[in-house]
Parts: C-alpha cells; structure tokens; sequence
DNA sequence: TGTACATCAGTGAACGCGCGTTCACTGATGTAC
DNA sequence: TGTACATCAGTGAACGCGCGTTCACTGATGTAC
C-alpha cells in the first residue's frame, strides 16, 4: 500500500521540473555540437548558472541525461520541419522538408540541428537501452513526417521518410565535415537537387 | 648544405615504417569501432603487443594519428568497392558498388567499414587541419569512385559518387544505431533499392 | 675476425589534468499547530 | 498570526579513475677500426 501525499516543498510547485528541462535543452545543444564526451557535466550546469553537484538532483546518469537530449533534440527539428511544411503552397511540403533540413543554416547550426546527422554514429556505440530510447524516438520523428510523403499506407510513407530523412543527415554531415566554404554550399545544393528529384517531386 | 647518410639501425631498414603502418591500421579499426575518445593509445599499442610509451616514437599526438587512420580506412573501403566494382558484370558496376556499401556484412563491420559512416560527425567537430586531410582524402576517394558513375565531365561523376556515397553513409548509419535486428535488415534493403533508383540503375 | 662504441625502437614509471560521481552541508520556503 | 520544524534544490570540496604525454633507461644490432 502506497500513500501519495503532497510533501513539503520549498520551491514553487514546477520550479524542479522546469530546471530539469533546461539542463535537457543545453545538454543537447552542446553534445550536438561539442560530442557527448567533450561536454562536461559542469558545463552544462554552469549554462544554467549552476553548479554541478545539483545535477544528480535531476539525472541518476550522464547517460541517462544523453538519451534525453536525443529525444529532445528529435522533437525540436521535426517541429521546425513540420513548420516548414505547413507554411509551404499545396504540393511543395516536400520541397520544403528538402529545403529546411539541407539548408546552410541547418548545416551551420549543428547545436540545434538534427541529433541525427550530429550524434547517430555515437548512439551505434552506444548499450542497447539506448539505442532502444534512440529507436523510438526515431519512430515517433517518422510518424510525424509521414504525412507529407506519397505512399498506399502509413508505412511505406514511413520508408520513404526514413530514406530521405537518413539520406540527407549523411549529406548533411559531409558538409559539415569539409573545410571549403564553396564545397560546402555546393554539397548541400547537389543534395537538395538530388533528393527532391529521388522523392519525386 | 645537409647530408643524408645512412644511420646505424639496430632493426632491419623498414622495421619502423612497418610498426607505423600496423599502429595506424589498430588505430582505424578501434576509432571507427569505439570512436576516437574511448580508445586510448595503450589500448593500440597492446594490440600490438608493445607499450604506449614508444607510440611517440611514431606520431607528434593522438590527432596526428587520427588523420592517417581515417586517410587508411578511406583507401580501405575504395579498395573494396573498387574490387566489387571489377568483378560485377558490365553495366553492373553501380549496383555493385550499392550492395557493397549497403550490405550486412559492411553494417555489421564498422571497424573495417567506411569511416565517413563511422567518424564524419566527430570530424567535423574537429579543428580546420584535421578537416582538410580528410576532404583530401574524401577527394581521393570520389576520383577513384567517379569512373563507375554516369556524367559527362569527370566533376559531374564525382559530384554523382559524393551524394550517393553521403547518402548511403547517413543510411548505413541508422541501421547500426538501431536495436531491431528486422529494422536493420529493412532500412539496408530499403536503402539498396532506393539509392539503385535514385542514381538510375 | 674481434672489440668498442653509437643508435634508437621500445619500456614502464610518473605527471598532470579532466571529469563523473558522491556527500555533508546550506538556506529558502512550505507546513503544522 | 506567529513560531518551530521539515524538506530538498542547489553548493562545492573531495574521490577515484582514465588517459595523453614525457622521460630516463634498456638492450639488440649495426658500424668503425
């Protein structure tokens, strides 16, 4: 028998749960941008202002806190995609999807950009429970993303999203792997060329 | 005015280059496996089977070695593809070239495999020099890879190779960070079948 | 041929640093009465 | 309303460990003579 009971709380009401979200935020701008293992669990804290023994408060782990990022840093990029979307004229969803992910912002903004093309190599490395929060939240992205691809049933439109979306993270992280400013543009210009064309668009 | 004489060597002439040569292949099978920052200099040279004291008898630092060790596994994977390229009949070469790359047996072996699948996303968090030889390298790569594809200057065939090879990176990528060994076995049909058409088999 | 010397790939202890995690403590606020 | 007490998010010192790099040393072999 378990007895719930409000307790005694010092701070407002949401105050924890809000901290944790900011750790979660700043946890996946810079393992995107600085890889999990240069990224110290005192920087991110010292993002917030904090100090790092207050972590563990939040986070029984560092992994724990990494799968986290990645669901987040997922739902943050298929908002931006889905907003992307909708504000395309009928029939240029796609286009749009194409346009935003190879777009040089995109590439040039890894803290906020795709976990996809920034960590997936990492997360292969990774223990299996991870790997299996990754999976998931991988499936969610694709089911949201299904809609704006042509398909009999909501699984091949799944296929399809899944294609194009591993795709260009591949292409995505050449171009942001290569030194010449003038390659790089043109990376990303070949790629959404060539995977509008692929899609069928 | 310097003169080149021969110096008293107390190991056969090419004993040191060799010893070089194996570290950097240790090297590019342990980065590409656990990445570049969880494995140490005595974990290579124990494969080996010498101390992590004489490693700097061989390289200035870790990320000298790091750069050789994505240049050799570059030359690795074209050699093999080249080599299944070769032996695919006439016409066949491109689809060759997409079973190799989107094989199990390459998702299976990330050790062995393509270091752009395994390393380009902690490449490009590193700093401009390390960049630069892998674009070289990457460079090397689309050449030698370029003759297999359609186009009418070489520049077109390379920009071809780039964008299936970028592509299929990203794809081959998610299928290793997948738990489902199903999922796996799909996304790497998926992704043949895909990348056969997209490139116009 | 034999002997003294020079070379240098490899050894292994040591250094210094970063970082994940733990822990005793603080102090602001909520609750009980 | 006021006071004593309980709670717990956050603090910062400390621990333990791994690892890149350095360095004095070793010893097998080649060269000089």
């Amino acid at each position: 028998m378990v007895i719930i009971s409000a307790p005694a709380m010092r701070y407002p009401a949401q105050h924890k749960q809000e901290t944790r979200e900011r750790i979660v935020r700043a946890a996946a701008r810079r393992f995107q941008r600085q890889g999990p293992e240069r990224t110290a669990i005192s920087d991110l804290m010292r993002d917030l202002r904090l100090t790092h023994g207050g972590f563990y408060r939040h986070f029984d782990s560092k992994e724990e806190l990494f799968e986290e990022a990645i669901e987040h840093g997922l739902r943050r990029v298929s908002d931006r995609l889905a907003a992307a979307a909708e504000q395309a004229p009928p029939g240029g969803e796609l286009k749009a999807l194409i346009d935003t992910y190879l777009s040089p912002e995109h590439c040039g903004d890894t803290a906020n950009g795709c976990p996809v093309a920034a960590l997936a190599a990492e997360v292969a490395r990774t223990p299996a429970g991870s790997r299996r929060v990754f999976q998931r939240a991988v499936r969610a992205y694709l089911r949201r993303m299904a809609r704006y691809f042509p398909g009999a049933t909501a699984r091949e439109r799944e296929r399809r999203a899944l294609l194009l979306f591993t795709g260009m993270a591949g292409t995505l992280m050449m171009a942001r792997a290569v030194t010449d400013q003038g390659d790089r543009r043109r990376i990303l210009a070949d790629g959404r060329a060539f995977y509008l064309n692929a899609v069928g668009g």
